[in-house]
RNA sequence: GGGCGCGUAGCUCAGCGGUAGAGCACUGUGUUGACAUCGCAGGGGUCACAAGUUCGAACCUUGUCGUGCCCACCA
């Protein structure tokens, strides 16, 4: 595969960047620059979305700041309104993301309501009609009373709230007695069509069929009997009510009950109402309802009942089922092959758990309501003549054309546009030019990742997974990757309202107290919030947010996205990576200052500490790539942090100094040119999570290699493995006993105290073949890192008893500090040392005394605790017979 | 009611079958020519609990407790 895609989540118009979305596209970024070093020709296709609902809201706000309502300016002046808006701020978020370095295609951007785009949209609609995929049917759907529109199931969100439970008696028609009915929503008591009860129901049983007085009506109802009724629940009598409950509709649908609609658009009550209701509202008419009831001695009892409300996501106004005409899609035959994708793997879900979460809505999908009562957004292109017939085509002049209609017949266009999503659903190939065959669609169809949320699986994953089956005949894309969701340090929502939103710009440019306290405090729904808001707001961030800059912050999101869980956003991440990125930055400087107009030898015979590091970076390299392969940049920036900083600058810059500052002058440009490929090298590594900082240091040091090319953006990818020499195991056991050798003796310095400045006297004893040569080869280093004054080999009978010592297997490390020495500290120390040994002595004694450990471990696992054993009862020895010496010194 | 997660160092999280890890915070110490946004050294965890599988469990199984999210028509 030589083509990598990825396309951008479109952002909404009205939207600036928030976290979540800085998170994905730092991800996005990554990924994408790093297959674009690999050679890949990438696309990573941009793009901003109309958001029906979401824009036409904040257009309205507006004019209603000025007095003016949609209405007052009509259809064409309103979307007018709302373009003209869009070209002023809807750039806004593509603005803040070149800020964030993203490295999208921006010649490729593309609005969802751009005319191309508009045009597939039409013509994907017009197919799946002719299909017979798309259909206008009068049913429930849910109507939200404030926007006045239809939603989709997917735009409802229930929460448990505390209400009641009005238990209302409905008296027989016949006078003999009455049945009492349990509802959470009295009003709609107007128009019940019957009562239900469960056909096994034996108090009941004598009752189907017949009548009952429907109170404060006047009219008369039918007993029903029928499954869904729970005999346990309540008095196990239903009231039903079709027009406006869902179950109640399916229910007065199996019985053909009449449907009563007895609200209008705004959730007042409507005509169909008695008159006494009539133009309330649907919270009023309950009231008086309950009232008028309790007045006729027909309510039973009140009790508390919590119940799930439903409101809609946007408007939070609650959700009314309601009977409307609505264009629907029918979802279950392109369901299907959606299914089957992710089912055979041709889509595969990172972490693979989230299928299971798509499987379980596919396989209960409902049809999908597509029509929405708004102006903004891509109208349907259906037309109707004076008789209500449908006609639909591109445009009028093809519906016309379609159903050969003449010009004498007039028709006018449904006046509803499709929900948002529908266009969103078609994105991995509107953008790219379908229905046109260009060169985009076949480089970059089917895209390679998705990377989004889980919350919008649903709404948006599971929509274009239908659509690309349909109408490309393939999967949009290959991998879903899930992240989670940015929330704040306590782990609660970042949102407005709560006062807890971080701006990505924010941490990058910094900003003062007083300024941020005034973007918390502002444009409020609830202005009482302010106060509380500005309070935590100082009090978490007394100072203001420093800058942190850019490759910080996504150093910071790169580490973050682990799977899939929540992320709690603490700025201590960032800053700790601005610290990384200043690590870097010096450790540069440090190189260059060694390496500007000296001579750098690019062949050469590299030293052992060269082909250390070399060797530690190839296993690096190899890391990242892998971590990157597995969508686990939280790895990747692990290991380039622990590179960079305990390997490369704590270990490698400081041994390069003893060659450098020493007299060897052969040796000195093979160690310069390691400094500067190993930075390079390490630096096209980090360049996909840190673009900014690795080009500047990059152009800086690419000179002195003589590397060719303008930017580091399109370097070759580092291979790990590649170099001649095959993985330095022998070398890595030499530095990791350097390391060892050079942190006894700190260690001692540190623990007795001793001035960091003040030159020891280094003596070894005891020790084999191995030490021997090791310290001849690594003396100048050590001796430069611990700050020897003179370093000795002393013979196994030598006095010790004046030395501060350390152990490495066989070897001692002493330091004599003749007269200086602190007897009781040195005692404290090695005391304190010995009981660390015993504890792995007995650990491990403990593990090999099982003879089942020896008989069933593999034969590896007990080799190693054998050493283990034998390497800690050798320390035991030592460590004992330096404790006596001491304290024979002592008496 | 179903589904998916999570409970590991003071905090935020990796680890997911072979001696408990990182960052931040903490303690001691230090201006040795990359870096005090730093160096060096150090303290700190019966890996929620219980039982099981295994030579061996933070890791696998089962259960319990706590906690978060998603889905669902109980009036």
């Amino acid at each position: 595969l030589y083509r990598y895609c990825i396309i951008l989540t479109p952002p909404n118009v009205t939207g600036s960047m928030h976290m979540c979305h800085a998170f994905q596209d730092t991800i996005m970024d990554c990924h994408t620059r790093s297959q674009r070093m690999q050679g890949k020709n990438t696309l990573w296709q941009p793009g901003t979305d109309h958001a029906g609902i979401a824009t036409q809201m904040v257009v309205e706000r507006q004019l209603l700041a000025k007095g003016i309502s949609r209405h007052d300016l009509g259809r064409d002046r309103f979307v007018e309104a709302v373009w003209q808006w869009k070209e002023e701020s809807g750039d806004t978020i593509s603005r803040q993301m070149r800020r964030l370095g993203a490295s999208v295609d921006w010649q490729a951007h593309r609005f969802t309501m751009d005319d191309e785009l508009s045009l597939t949209v039409r013509k994907v609609f017009v197919s799946l009609y002719k299909e017979g995929l798309i259909y206008r049917g009068q049913r429930l759907v849910n109507w939200d009373p404030v926007l006045h529109t239809a939603l989709s199931d997917l735009e409802v969100l229930s929460e448990e709230e505390n209400g009641k439970l009005w238990h209302i008696c409905y008296p027989r028609a016949d006078g003999r007695g009455q049945v009492v009915v349990a509802t959470t929503r009295p009003e709609t008591l107007l128009g019940d069509t019957a009562v239900a009860v469960n056909p096994q129901d034996e108090r009941y049983s004598d009752l189907v069929g017949l009548m009952l007085e429907l109170p404060l009506t006047g009219r008369r109802i039918p007993i029903i009997a029928d499954d869904y009724v729970d005999p346990g629940f309540g008095s196990g009598c239903v009231k039903i009510t079709p027009a406006h409950d869902f179950n109640d509709y399916e229910i007065g649908k199996r019985h053909d009950l009449p449907m009563i609609n007895i609200l209008n658009p705004d959730a007042t009550l409507n005509e169909n109402a008695p008159l006494a209701y009539q133009g309330l509202d649907r919270f009023k008419a309950r009231e008086k309802v309950v009232a008028d009831l309790q007045a006729a001695g027909l309510l039973e009892r009140v009790e508390s009942h919590k119940l799930m409300i439903p409101r809609g996501d946007r408007s939070q106004a609650v959700v009314e089922p309601y009977l409307t005409d609505q264009w629907y899609v029918k979802v279950e035959p392109l369901a299907k092959p959606a299914i089957e994708a992710v089912e055979d793997g041709r889509i595969q879900f990172v972490p693979a758990n989230w299928s299971r979460t798509y499987f379980d809505w596919m396989h209960r999908i409902e049809d999908w309501c597509i029509s929405r009562q708004l102006w903004w957004g891509h109208r349907i292109p259906a037309w109707y003549d004076d008789k209500g017939n449908i006609y639909v085509g591109m445009d009028e002049q093809d519906a016309r054309l379609r159903c050969g209609l003449d010009s004498s017949i007039s028709l006018r266009q449904d006046e509803d546009v499709l929900d948002t999503w529908f266009s969103s659903a078609l994105w991995p190939f509107s953008t790219l030019g379908w229905p046109e065959p260009t060169a985009r669609l076949k480089s970059f169809y089917p895209g390679s990742v998705l990377v989004t949320g889980f919350d919008i699986i649903f709404f948006w994953v599971a929509r274009m997974i239908m659509m690309g089956m349909k109408f490309m005949d393939d999967v949009p894309f290959r991998t879903v990757y899930i992240h989670g969701l940015i929330r704040d340090g306590q782990g609660q929502k970042m949102s407005k309202s709560k006062g807890n939103v971080l701006d990505p710009l924010d941490l990058i440019d910094g900003i003062d107290l007083e300024s941020l306290v005034a973007k918390r405090t502002t444009g409020l729904m609830q202005p009482k919030m302010a106060s509380a808001i500005e309070k935590a707001t100082r009090k978490e961030f007394p100072e203001g947010i420093p800058a942190y800059g850019t490759d910080a912050l996504r150093f910071t999101f790169a580490a973050l996205a682990t799977t899939g869980r929540d992320i709690r956003f603490e700025l201590g991440r960032v800053e700790g990576n601005r610290n990384f990125c200043n690590k870097l930055w010096n450790a540069a400087r440090f190189v260059l200052m060694q390496t500007e107009g000296q001579t750098v030898k690019a062949s050469f015979e590299p030293g052992p500490i060269d082909r250390w590091i070399l060797s530690r970076m190839d296993r690096m390299v190899s890391e990242v790539d892998a971590h990157l392969g597995e969508y686990r940049l939280d790895l990747a920036a692990q290991s380039l942090y622990e590179f960079v900083w305990n390997e490369y600058c704590d270990w490698y810059l400081e041994f390069t100094k003893s060659t450098l500052q020493g007299e060897d002058e052969n040796a000195k440009p093979a160690t310069r040119h390691t400094l500067l490929s190993v930075l390079e090298t390490t630096l096209r590594c980090l360049h996909p999570i840190m673009p900014f900082i690795s080009e500047e240091i990059w152009q800086r040091i690419r000179p002195q290699l003589g590397i060719q090319g303008d930017t580091i953006m399109l370097q070759p990818w580092p291979q790990a493995g590649r170099r001649d020499q095959s993985p330095d195991q022998d070398i890595d056991q030499d530095i990791h006993w350097l390391k060892e050798v050079i942190q006894g003796v700190r260690r001692i310095r540190s623990e007795l105290n001793i001035s960091p400045g003040k030159p020891l006297d280094i003596r070894f004893q005891g020790g084999n073949e191995t030490d021997r040569e090791r310290l001849q080869c690594y003396q100048g280093v050590f001796g430069q890192l611990v700050r020897a004054a003179s370093i000795q080999w002393v013979d196994d009978l030598a006095d010790t008893s004046q030395c501060a010592v350390a152990l490495l297997a066989e070897l001692k490390i002493l330091v004599p500090l003749a007269g200086l020495i602190d007897v009781d500290a040195e005692l404290t120390r090695l005391h304190k040392q010995l009981e660390g040994e015993k504890a792995h002595v007995k650990t491990c004694q403990s593990r090999l005394g099982n003879r089942r450990f020896v008989e069933n471990a593999p034969a590896e696992v007990v080799e190693q605790e054998r050493q283990r054993l034998s390497e800690h009862e050798s320390n035991l020895t030592r460590l004992d017979e330096q404790i006596k010496k001491l304290q024979s010194m002592n008496n």
